[in-house]
DNA sequence: TATGAATGAGCGTTCATTCAT
DNA sequence: TATGAATGAACGCTCATTCAT
């Protein structure tokens, strides 16, 4: 799996002429259009080349790999959908807190590649944090760090620290996606896998015991 | 990807006889064996055949798919696992809890073959609940509840009920595996990786807010 | 191909029992609605089986092969057709005779399935003569004769021997169902492809060359 | 059966690289080979690619079908044969015509595989012009109209059309290769088989009936 | 840079036939 | 007799990736 030729990170690459920018987004182009036809699984490298006019070799000239494109290609949904996210209001209660969060995790866990794919370079394969997906999950955790600090005190609990709730949120986020695909638990909404999970974890504890 | 001559599932079928059943185990020890020497991703159909001494076409006669097989020897060993964590003690403390179910997690985080094949089959494929693997994740979280129950008022809060709780745990216990791929996350233990999830969600929450 | 254990010609054997000749009648039911629902190519012995609910064992102790059941069926379709054609009238001209002829064609020309075994078991394989296909041929000459003599001196020819110009008929009738299987003289009807030829196959000679 | 990326029609191939036809020679030189030693019915993909050096993968990007393959080969060799045919002197009676066919014959009948493969793709597969069996059918027409109209009025009879006639001969040639597997009809000699029937059919009719 | 031919290991499949019970 | 589990050799196919031009 290691590249042999692999670009040292410091080479200083003279900036990409037009006609490889363009090849690259004809690539991209082609390979969103073949996602939109036919999923996540349907993407086969073969199609990507024809329908971009482009040899073979190109495509891995451009991309070390598919799983990379395909990385790619999620990571600028994700961060799209977070967005939109963000821009929305701060959630006023936990329940608001996990409805918000539905379009996230209804796209990841849409298809099980798509779900492979973001556990795969959430991690391990992004020590480049270039790679978009982990800098995504950066991002989750902080906005939902904002979140829980202007809830705190009202809607969330302040005896656990605000970042370590998040972090739970986050893991809670991708349990719920892994669940879609877990018959035993599988509601239809993601959300509604995800609130009862919120609750307990979020809420202040009731004053006594 | 449909069988062409898949057995009706209300068809008489009468008990296996008694070869085939000796056949069936002849291939799922041949696999064991590989598995032990070459692990879970070195195992391929022809080995196994040859190694059990068996034609080719009589493993696709047992096993749909070499994944089937797969899951089933997972959820063998996930039983097995499973039982001698209930064998034990009932964990004393939440961190005891966590410690408690790190080889159910190491295994399943030891091998992305696994980890898929567990993801894969524990849900969507599993409708049919002969599933091993489903019915271990059941297991899993009777047992649980009833580590849950006898901790309940003392180090385990009261104002969650159990069973959810329990799935809750479950959960993390999933998502502490999938982050096992995720280098974010990923300290040497996997316990450690459960742990601080696990306290602020089954300790009673401290006296005052 | 050759049977370790063929039952001697000689071989005393008792009737068959009653029940013996049910399940024989029972597999070949099944395998004529097989027949009749998929068609020759898709006889397939698990099937027939299957549908006659008796096992596959059963299937060989009563047919040496697959091949040789549908020779069985198909000479008994050949004499069914033979036999509702010899009860029509004689053919009054070539072109009748062809006209006449076109079910026999039809049906061995349906499926390269029929054609091959009808030339299989027309021949070679059929020195034992209680093989219905090779009886079914030498009927079909006897037929081909009596019409030949009874046409013979008006609309055919008188210088060549009828037994030969039958055989000759016979040999275009499978040379047409033969070229049924050849687009390039694929005309639509049986009869006009074998029409053109027995023509001046059968036809006297005009006065003057 | 349908190929899933099967190449368009109209598509632009440009034309294939030296390369690649240097591959796809080796596949057939391999092929041939292998049939020169071990018959037809003894070529496995397999065997080829090892001879050839070459990946099985490879195979499938030259040749659909193992049959393909047959196909292509079984054309060339008849084209051989046919060219050596046309370079002897034109037959001068019925019997030399028949005799001058043996070749021809003697190779169609060789083998069942072969006889399989050519009335397979000389018809119904053959659309696609292209291939070589079906160009090879209307060779042989062509070469027997030439020597039918060499011979016509002497030889020959004159009252049918000499295409018409060159058709019929030719579905005697392919009659006669069936018959090959026809044990009632077996006589050695192909030419044999042949004759008899060229006989009336091609010699001009006697003056007076 | 781009090209596109080649790679290659293994999977799933087929199904008539055999044979021990 | 009937049973049905097992056989087994080959085929077709996949498709991301490499590499010489």
């Amino acid at each position: 799996m290691v590249k042999k030729t692999a670009k040292l990170a410091c080479m200083e690459t003279r900036a990409p002429q037009k006609r490889r920018l363009e090849t690259r987004q004809k690539l991209i182009d082609a390979a969103e259009a073949i996602i939109a036809e036919r999923g996540y699984a349907g993407l086969r490298v073969e199609d990507v080349v024809a329908r971009a006019q482009v040899a073979k070799g190109t495509f891995f000239s451009h991309f070390d790999d598919k799983d990379r494109l395909m990385a790619l290609l999620i990571g600028q949904e994700l961060e799209r959908i977070l967005d939109r996210i963000a821009k929305g209001p701060t959630p006023a209660s936990i329940d608001e807190f996990a409805i918000r969060l539905a379009p996230l995790m209804e796209y990841m866990a849409q298809d099980r590649v798509v779900f492979d794919v973001v556990l795969r370079f959430s991690g391990a394969a992004a020590i480049e944090t270039t790679e978009l997906i982990s800098l995504n999950f950066m991002h989750q955790v902080e906005l939902f760090t904002t979140w829980i600090n202007a809830l705190r005190g009202t809607a969330i609990r302040t005896d656990v620290d605000p970042m370590l709730l998040a972090e739970g949120v986050h893991a809670f986020v991708i349990q719920a996606m892994a669940l879609k695909f877990c018959a035993l638990h599988n509601t239809n909404k993601s959300h509604e896998r995800l609130a009862p999970y919120l609750e307990p974890w979020l809420a202040p504890p009731k004053s006594a015991q």
